[in-house]
DNA sequence: CCGTTGACTTGGCGACAACCCG
DNA sequence: CGGGTTGTCGCCAAGTCAACGG
């Protein structure tokens, strides 16, 4: 079809040039020497390493998004630092032990001058972050800035390990993994007078609550006069921020509109426009760039842009000052390194459309696509399974759920009775009545085991060769089902293939768990596609589509029933590189940052609540402190055939525990039976109340009885406009990212800052509870370090004996194999010693990184949490590569935040 | 109101590929 | 060059939340 648009393409390696699948490599030449950053013992890995002088085939363009490095000086804007800022690495010794141990509340966060303590900011910030919680304010006496405080960070330096909770013993997770415990202070203690420039309203979960009703005070990150900003001056100024221009399709008129329509946005009321996405990504940017900045202000009502229109920072942020000329040079560099997209691009600055104007739910206006595929037929392997020891013939339906069943057996499901009893029932009704197999623990399902693992071997015994052969075949077939076009616009269908029969895995102790889940036919489905677009043939001669749909209103491509639980829905929709999913991921993280605007009246009202009269009130004051302190779940009710898994609004009396004076343990299992396991200080008014709501109750009933999901959400959304439960996550994990890495960035080389990113990451990561289950070879892998640790410094030990002796004029002793060793002048063994040592060390950091991050996924709050225009901004500030931080998907996820201003912040 | 339905986001994990290191 | 790691990607389960229908 003509439309291969060329159009949006942002970074958008892949899309149109065919050569989709190419892999990027980045070409880098910076050297990461590995310095050692001193700020606590993580060290950076990963990324640096990799691509580093690959070489790879470095596609034009990319090089030179790499390239930046060089010219870039000007970019910089530092934001405070210099000093360097060393921690004291591990050093400190708090053993932390204790699970339940809360760490001392720590100093809020200075923002600006602060130089003197500069380098304690670090810390602290850390600190706080480490639990969403932490920062609360403080008094300044307390913690402040003392000197003291130091040790207090040190606390930081505890490997996480150390913090969580039971890792431990742990060890045997149940469903899931781990627990993870964290300690945090949520409250401080309180003191009202608080105040004031040092605190930063918009912190996360920093209360500045406390104060006394009415005293909030005023973050102050240069802005704070924005604070009281109407809010819509504000919202203005920062949705100016993107741009929107949309390249033009050279055929087809290819608008592509990130907006919506603007309409439904509930908040509209107070911002004007949240959405204005850009989704496309400039291609033009480099060409020009002067357009660019007009461009920005597409949203923004023609009159005042004629105001700002010269001045390209003057957007966004209200809140910090603009970089200008900085700004302007950073976007060179950055254009260079979409060279490549650009070379596609010669299309000038797309006319855009006007967002849908009033079309309510409008999300397309054409949409053409090829539906789905389905998963190849069953075909019988005829191994015969054993039942009472003889061989038994099975029909291939019978085999094929047999082989389902049978190819799981070295997973946790076998031990599980309830997995088990649903495959049988589900299995023996295919049987039949009068099958020989009776009973399942007759069965002996090993032949059948064997086969597929000799399969699995075979296919792992393919030469490269017929692997690549058939993976080209493979993506010969699916083509056509990869892509589809919206409003003329080739766009990633996301999952296209339709889910294959197995056995139900459901997580954590599911009721449903090992059920059959039937083969899905073209019968089963329904199609959504435009009026004058083809409709897909069906795949499977002989039958048909279930339905066909041309609802505008919604954006999924098909969905069939999910033959589990027949009242939901599986969707196929477009992937995530799409504009329609990167627009609305847009206004998610618009709706965070408006919550920015808010969060500190929220807080007053809820703190203000927490002593209500009326018990309803109550709940929801405390259940929403809960929220927006550990970022918890909303807690929607669940159905007897579901886990049982709580979130803030379902919690049971049982999940919390009051511990004097002030302390709240949390225990329980959310989302995926993920354990959530946590002990924080809390304001005594809650851990009051807590204990009100649990009198009289029995551990399984619910803590907050008046409450639900639906009722919290309609509170919320007299605070703000659209604001929801899971805004709050998101804007906790965003604006701790934002202010960690805005505190803790130094000047340093690309790793350095890679670690502070990670590190940032991370914290995210522990406030979210994102967790991941312990690899395997974790153990192995942590000796096996330790051993090599040992045999370094066995190494060094000889050295210095050999120094000792060569500075006495005397030889070396000899090797472990008696050899006689090198004579070496002391300043050469000097050197080696310092080497030695060196090495050591990373590989100590590199030790503790991996047991800190061993229980935490980074991944999922990168992808669902983080605004990524402060990523973004973030890397072009500071000159790291932003191929450093998002691998291909991401970068192809974010494309609409890749042109954000190096100012913005969130 | 309230339970249900529908649409869409969030989440951990396994398989596989790419990479690294002796 | 082989095996252990680490990073990507796809899969699909499990949440959230709004709209609907009575």
């Amino acid at each position: 079809m003509a439309v291969q648009a060329p159009a949006k393409r942002v970074f958008d390696f892949d899309d149109d040039d065919d050569d989709d699948d190419r892999p990027l490599t980045f070409k880098r030449t910076s050297t990461q020497s590995s310095k050692q950053n001193q700020l606590k013992s993580e060290v950076k890995k990963p990324l640096s390493q990799r691509h580093d002088g690959q070489p790879g085939k470095p596609p034009a363009g990319v090089q030179s998004l790499n390239g930046q490095s060089s010219n870039a000086q000007k970019t910089k804007t530092i934001l405070s630092s210099k000093a360097s800022p060393v921690k004291s690495p591990l050093a400190s010794p708090t053993p932390s032990t204790s699970l339940a141990r809360v760490s001392p509340v720590k100093s809020p966060v200075l923002y600006s001058k602060a130089s003197t303590s500069l380098s304690d900011h670090p810390k602290q910030a850390l600190k706080r972050n480490v639990s969403p919680a932490v920062k609360e304010e403080k008094s300044p006496t307390k913690h402040g800035i003392e000197p003291e405080s130091d040790e207090e960070d040190s606390e930081d330096d505890v490997p996480l390990s150390a913090r969580l909770k039971g890792n431990s013993n742990q060890g045997a997770k149940g469903p899931s993994t781990s627990a993870r415990a964290k300690t945090q202070q949520l409250v401080p203690k309180t003191e009202n007078k608080g105040f004031n420039e040092d605190l930063d309203d918009s912190a996360p979960l920093s209360s500045r609550f406390n104060m006394k009703s009415g005293t909030w005070t005023s973050s102050n990150r240069l802005n704070d006069t924005d604070e009281k900003k109407p809010l819509i001056s504000k919202i203005q100024q920062n949705g100016s921020m993107m741009k929107d221009k949309q390249l033009k399709l050279s055929m087809v008129s290819g608008k592509r509109p990130l907006e919506k329509g603007n309409s439904s946005d509930p908040s509209s009321v107070k911002k004007p426009k949240l959405s204005d996405a850009s989704t496309t990504v400039k291609a033009k940017q480099v060409t020009v760039k002067a357009e660019e900045k007009a461009d920005d202000d597409d949203h923004i009502p023609i009159a005042q842009r004629m105001k700002k229109s010269t001045s390209l920072d003057a957007k966004s942020s209200s809140m910090k000052q603009k970089a200008t000329k900085v700004t302007s040079a950073s976007f060179k560099n950055t254009n260079k390194k979409f060279k490549k997209d650009m070379k596609n691009s010669k299309y000038g600055k797309s006319t855009k459309v006007p967002p849908g104007s009033g079309d309510g739910q409008k999300k397309w206006t054409t949409l053409v696509h090829s539906g789905v595929i389905f998963p190849p037929p069953y075909k019988a392997h005829g191994v015969k399974m054993l039942y009472n020891g003889k061989a038994v013939d099975l029909t291939p339906e019978q085999e094929e759920v047999a082989t389902m069943f049978a190819v799981m057996k070295d997973t946790d499901y076998m031990n599980k009775p309830q997995f088990k009893k649903n495959f049988w029932d589900d299995w023996s009704k295919i049987l039949g009545k009068n099958h020989v197999i009776k009973d399942v623990e007759k069965c002996d399902f090993t032949p059948i085991y064997e086969w597929h693992m000799e399969e699995k071997e075979k296919k792992k015994q393919m030469t490269s060769e017929e692997k690549k052969a058939l993976k080209e075949e493979k993506l010969k077939q699916e083509e056509k089902y990869m892509w589809a076009i919206v409003d003329g616009v080739k766009e990633k269908v996301g999952n296209f293939r339709v889910e294959p029969p197995g056995l139900f895995r459901g997580r954590g102790e599911h009721p449903k768990m090992g059920k059959l889940k039937r083969r899905i036919c073209p019968n089963d489905i329904t199609i959504n596609i435009g009026k004058d677009a083809p409709i897909p043939e069906c795949p499977i001669p002989g039958e048909r589509w279930k339905d066909i749909k041309h609802d505008n209103t919604v954006t999924w491509l098909a969905f069939w029933n999910d033959p589990i639980n027949p009242k939901e829905f599986k969707y196929v929709f477009l992937a995530a590189s799409s504009s329609l999913k990167g627009q609305s991921d847009k206004e998610k993280y618009e709706k965070a940052r408006m919550l920015k605007d808010y969060i500190v009246n929220i807080r007053a009202a809820y703190t203000k609540d927490f002593t209500n009269k009326d018990t309803t009130k109550r709940q929801i004051a405390v259940a929403t402190y809960l929220i927006d302190k550990l970022a918890l779940r909303a807690g929607n009710e669940k159905d007897d055939d579901e886990a049982d898994t709580v979130g803030c609004c379902t919690l049971k009396v049982g999940n919390v525990e009051c511990i004097p004076p002030n302390k709240l343990k949390f225990d329980f299992l959310g989302k995926d039976s993920i354990q959530y396991v946590n002990t924080v200080d809390v304001e005594l008014p809650v851990y009051k109340a807590i204990g009100q709501f649990q009198t009289r109750k029995k551990p399984n009933e619910d803590l907050f009885d008046l409450l639900d999901t639906s009722k919290l959400n309609a509170h919320l959304k007299e605070l703000m406009p659209g604001l929801t439960a899971k805004v709050f996550r998101t804007y906790n994990a965003s604006i701790t990212l934002d202010e960690m890495l805005s505190i803790e960035t130094k000047d340093g080389d690309v790793a350095e800052k890679v670690v502070v990113y990670q590190r940032a990451n991370k914290e995210v990561a522990i406030i979210c509870n994102h967790q991941r289950t312990i690899s395997k070879s974790h153990s192995a892998q942590m000796s096996r370090l330790t051993e090599k640790i040992e045999e370094l410094k066995g190494v060094l030990k000889e050295l210095k004996i050999d120094l000792d002796r060569a500075k006495k004029g005397k030889p070396p002793l000899k090797d472990s194999n008696g050899k006689q060793k090198r004579n070496l002048t002391p300043e050469a063994l000097q050197k080696k010693i310092t080497q030695t040592n060196a090495k050591i060390e990373k590989m100590e950091r590199d030790m503790q990184t991996k047991e800190d991050l061993k229980t935490v996924a980074l991944g999922t709050s990168k992808i669902n949490y983080l605004d990524p225009r402060i990523t973004v901004a973030w890397c072009k500030r500071h000159e790291v590569p932003i191929e450093k931080i998002f691998n291909k998907s991401l970068l192809a996820k974010f494309a609409w935040a890749m042109d954000v201003d190096p100012d913005f912040r969130f």
